[in-house]
DNA sequence: TCACATTTGTACGTATGTATC
DNA sequence: AGATACATACGTACAAATGTG
């Protein structure tokens, strides 16, 4: 899943699978995306990548992080906990 | 220098701190920034933490970074290469 | 061309703190 | 009290870019 030959490094990579499922709509606004352990088994790379590539997303505002909850893709200007 | 017992992760007081040096013009604008080893001495953290100091001011436009080069204090729009 | 040192970039593993459920 | 989950921090390692000799 993830190409470790190319130019792209893993956590662009998965940066831009996960704006994919959102842009898709696999991942609708207000969900919850895999928390990162799940997707640590997913795609096979530590924490801290993953980390990495969510706060990608979350430059781009695509998601929000909750502590204690997880990460949701936004709705528009609402927070997660509205819906 | 750091202060551990406060709410402020150090990664912030760092940014603060180099902000401030930037801001006075304790280190001028197309001026590098101390390599990363050097900061590491000199606040004794290690470098994830400082990593994410200057990733705060990178956020903020007030430095670039060049690899093999340093952290530069960016000018106005132009590159440090220039100077 | 080549080797080397320096510096930033990326990645992994681990641990602790904090917030939520 | 316990499980889950993100935030922060440290240590380590290797890659990539730059400059020098």
């Amino acid at each position: 899943m993830i190409d470790r030959e190319g130019p792209v490094p893993p956590y662009r990579q998965i940066a831009n699978a996960l704006r994919e499922r959102i842009a898709s709509g696999a991942i609708p606004p207000g969900r919850r995306i895999p928390s990162l352990i799940e997707l640590e088994a997913e795609f096979g790379v530590a924490r801290d990548t993953l980390r990495k590539a969510v706060r990608v997303l979350k430059d781009e505002g695509l998601v929000e992080t909750v502590t204690g909850m997880g990460i949701y893709v936004v709705q528009r200007e609402s927070s997660p906990s509205e819906s």
